[in-house]
DNA sequence: CCTTACCTTTACGTAAACGTCAACTTCGAG
DNA sequence: CTCGAAGTTGACGTTTACGTAAAGGTAAGG
């Protein structure tokens, strides 16, 4: 009943992710994966490629490599030490705190957006213009 | 009845808006503001003022000094030119879109991340550790 | 006259997150 | 054997939005 893991090149976990072997570098260097090696050649495994999900989704977020960074280091100390488990319970509120103000600012971000485009709006509607912008030969 | 337009130097305006005048520097070198001259003091206008407010503001939306540029340029050419309304609408709708998406992922992230300092917490609780942990003296 | 505060220009420095190039090595296919 | 594709490690280039001296001008106040 042993099905190996699934193991991945540089090239094939890269494309996956549409991300470029010289990220996946980057972000070993930075010390956020560390794939096994076969010689020099990286092996990736399940976890790297769980890792690099979170990284790809950091990302997305915004998020610098260097928190993302912490996040893995989160998500590692998931069965550590009871000890360590106060500190990983504090950082994740201070994470959950900082996220909230992100939020804030996202949503005040996107109320001032929506008033400015409604303004534009108003001013195309009141130029006689109510349709979605067609393009026009000029 | 002739109350003169107030001026402003660099530093003045640079406090008015929590901004160092180095950045009013750069802005005039991206094309962004251009004041006048005292000899080779730069006096800031009124009109100027209200440039430097757009600026902050398209900062604030997280648009790029290139961004805000264009937009200062659509402003600046007729105040309404229904074509060049509809691309500052387009990018405007664009921008929140991008934002919503923002929004949903970083709600994600903090549902998640607050599952795991759930967890934590009750791993903790169950060790018979239920207050916040106070720092103690290493 | 001298200091102080504020202004000027020029120009190099910084941080993030890779891109790009060079200069190999390695491996399977033909 | 040879070729090309894909891998490796440096190491320097790029972009954005300024920071940070360096070196000096100018006007007010003591």
């Amino acid at each position: 009943m042993a099905g190996r893991e699934p193991t991945y090149s540089i090239g094939e976990l890269a494309e996956d992710f549409a991300v470029t072997p010289r990220s996946l570098r980057f972000y070993e260097d930075q010390g956020l994966l560390s794939p096994a090696r076969c010689g020099s050649s990286r092996i990736y495994s399940h976890r790297d490629r769980g890792r690099l999900a979170l990284i790809c989704r950091g990302k997305r977020l915004g998020f610098s490599i260097a928190e993302i960074k912490e996040f893995l280091e989160l998500y590692e100390a998931d069965d550590h030490q009871v000890e360590q488990m106060r500190y990983v319970a504090t950082r994740a509120r201070s994470r959950i705190d900082s996220l909230e103000r992100q939020l804030a600012d996202v949503q005040q971000t996107l109320a001032e957006l929506r008033a400015l485009a409604a303004t534009v709006e108003t001013h195309l509607q009141s130029h006689g213009v109510t349709e979605t912008p067609d393009r026009r030969s000029p």
